[in-house]
RNA sequence: GCGCCGUUCGGAUAGCGGCUAUUCCAGGAGACUGUAAAUCUCCGGCCCUUUGGGCAUCGCUGGUUCGAGUCCAGCACGGCGCA
C-alpha cells in the first residue's frame, strides 16, 4: 500500500490524496462502504460499484463466525468470495467486544455509568464477551459457543480474510465510561497494538496494511497519548476509534491527527453522517466508513441536500416527483418517492435495495465532492452552502 | 319456520362477574454513526387548566347484581344445520 498526499488546507490539518493498494486506488478523501459480511446490505457488487463506491469494509468478527476463516481462506479470499475487485478493509473485531457488551460487564464502567440505566438481569444476558489483559472471550451471536480473541488471533483471521488494509485489534470503549476504565483499556489497546503489528510482520502477506487503532474516548490527553505512543508505531496507516458523542468527534479528531504522522493515512471508524463528514475532513481525516447509508435506507430513511426524509411518511405515497432534485443516483432517475413509499410499505426487498443505492450514492458523492472542493478551494464554501441547505438554518 | 353458534378500536383476535379491555396486522410519528438491525420505540374513543384528571365504550333494548363485554330475556344482523 502507498499513500500520498496530493494537497493540503491552509489549516494544516485536512488533505486530499490517494491511497494505493493492490486491488487499486483510493481518492482521499472518501467513504468506504460497509460490507460486514462480505457483502454491503442488498447490493450487488456491481451496484456498489456503479454508484461510485471505490472500498469496501468487511467486519473478522462476523466473517470468522461464518463462513469461518478456513472457508474464507479456501475461497480465495474476501475479493474473490465476494466478488469485489476493488480496494477493501477489514475492521478487526475489536469493536463487537464492545457492542456485544463488554463495555458494560466491567464494574468501572458501569459505576461510572450513570447516564444509562444499567438493568443487572438484561446486562447479563447482553454481556456476550468479557475483556482481559490476553484478548476478548466472547460469545457467538449465532449458536451461543464460546470463542476467544487475541491481537494473534484477529490477524491471524484477517489474514485469511485477505484485506488490503487490516485494522489491529483494539477495544473500543462506551464514551460514558470513567476516565480510569477509559485509561486502562486504552493501554490495553496499545499492548494489543504492539503484539498485532509484531504477529502481522511476522506471518502477514507482505501486500497487505496494516493500521495501528488510537483510542482515547473524549479526554484530551488520553487521546493525545494513545496518537504519540500509537503513532511512534510501524503501521501502515491509523484507525480513529471509539463510540463517539456527536459533538466530541471533530475535537478529538483535531488532537489525534496532529500527532499522528502526515505521510501515512487516517480512518476514521464508524463516521459519519452528512453533517459529520465535513468536520473529519477539515480535521485530516481520510477515509470513513459507517453503516448509517445503508441502515437507514433500509428503515426508510433517505438523505437529501435538505436533510433527511422518511419516505414512508403519508405524504410520500402520492409524491410522484422527485426524492431529491439534484440527485443525479440511479434510483432518483428512475424512480419517485411515491414507487418507493409502495414499495417499503409492501415490503418488496427493491425498497431496501433502491434507497441504499441512494443513500451510498449521497454520501459517497458528497465526499467526492468535498475532495474537488478541496482541490480548487472552495472548500468552506461549500461547506456552508451544504450545512446551510441540509440542516435548514437560515432559511 | 325451528335448532345451534356468533356479534369486542379499520381488519383479525383475547377476555367466561370485579373494576387501566389483550395481542397481531393495517394506520400515524420517531430513532438508527467500525451492522446480533429489511430493526427498534412511541401514539392511536372523547374532553380538560395534559404532572395528572374527567367522561365514554364491547350489535340494540331491558333485566339480575354492590359491580356486566362477561349472567338472563327480547330484538337486530351474520354463519351453519334441519325443514
Amino acid at each position: 500500500m502507498k499513500f500520498t498526499v496530493e494537497k493540503e488546507m491552509e489549516n494544516g490539518r485536512g488533505r486530499v490524496g490517494k491511497i494505493e493498494t493492490p486491488h487499486g486506488i483510493i481518492e482521499t478523501p472518501a467513504f468506504i462502504v460497509v460490507g460486514t459480511k462480505a457483502t454491503v446490505k442488498g447490493l450487488s457488487p456491481e451496484q456498489v460499484a456503479s454508484l461510485g463506491a471505490e472500498a469496501i469494509l468487511a467486519n473478522t468478527y462476523h466473517l470468522y463466525l461464518e463462513p469461518g476463516e478456513e472457508i474464507m481462506k479456501k475461497a480465495g479470499g474476501l475479493h474473490k468470495f465476494m466478488n469485489w475487485h476493488g480496494p477493501t478493509f477489514t475492521d478487526s473485531g475489536g469493536f463487537q467486544a464492545f457492542s456485544l457488551g463488554a463495555a458494560f460487564n466491567n464494574k468501572a464502567s458501569k459505576i461510572a455509568d450513570r447516564t444509562q440505566e444499567v438493568d443487572e438481569t438484561q446486562t447479563s444476558h447482553e454481556a456476550l464477551a468479557k475483556v482481559d489483559e490476553e484478548g476478548v472471550t466472547f460469545k457467538s451471536i449465532i449458536d451461543g459457543s464460546s470463542h476467544r480473541f487475541t491481537p494473534e488471533r484477529s490477524m491471524e483471521i484477517q489474514h485469511a480474510i485477505d484485506a488490503d488494509i487490516i485494522f489491529a485489534f483494539d477495544e473500543c470503549t462506551s464514551p460514558h465510561a470513567s476516565y480510569e476504565y477509559q485509561k486502562e483499556a486504552m493501554a490495553r489497546t496499545h499492548r494489543w497494538a504492539e503484539r498485532s503489528l509484531d504477529h502481522h510482520k511476522k506471518v502477514g502477506p507482505k501486500d497487505q496494511a496494516l493500521f495501528g487503532i488510537v483510542q482515547g474516548g473524549r479526554h484530551q490527553d488520553l487521546r493525545k497519548e494513545s496518537a504519540e505512543i500509537i503513532g511512534k508505531m510501524d503501521f501502515d496507516g491509523f484507525g480513529i476509534g471509539g463510540s463517539f458523542d456527536k459533538e466530541d468527534i471533530y475535537t478529538a479528531v483535531g488532537w489525534v491527527n496532529d500527532i499522528l504522522p502526515k505521510g501515512k493515512p487516517r480512518h476514521l471508524l464508524g463516521i459519519g453522517e452528512p453533517e459529520d463528514l465535513f468536520g473529519g475532513i477539515e480535521n485530516g481525516v481520510d477515509t470513513f466508513d459507517c453503516v448509517a447509508p445503508t441502515r437507514i435506507a433500509r428503515n426508510g430513511s433517505l438523505y437529501t441536500r435538505k436533510g433527511k426524509i422518511n419516505i414512508l411518511n403519508a405524504k410520500y405515497r402520492e409524491d410522484v416527483g422527485k426524492i431529491d432534485p439534484l440527485c443525479k443516483c440511479s434510483t432518483c432517475r428512475d424512480y419517485t418517492p411515491a414507487y418507493l413509499a409502495h414499495l417499503f410499505r409492501a415490503k418488496e426487498m427493491q425498497a431496501g435495495t433502491l434507497a441504499s443505492i441512494h443513500n451510498l450514492y449521497f454520501i459517497v458523492n458528497l465526499v467526492k465532492e468535498i475532495r474537488g472542493s478541496m482541490l480548487d478551494g472552495t472548500f468552506y464554501e461549500f461547506k456552508e452552502r451544504f450545512l446551510k441547505e441540509y440542516t435548514g438554518e437560515g432559511e
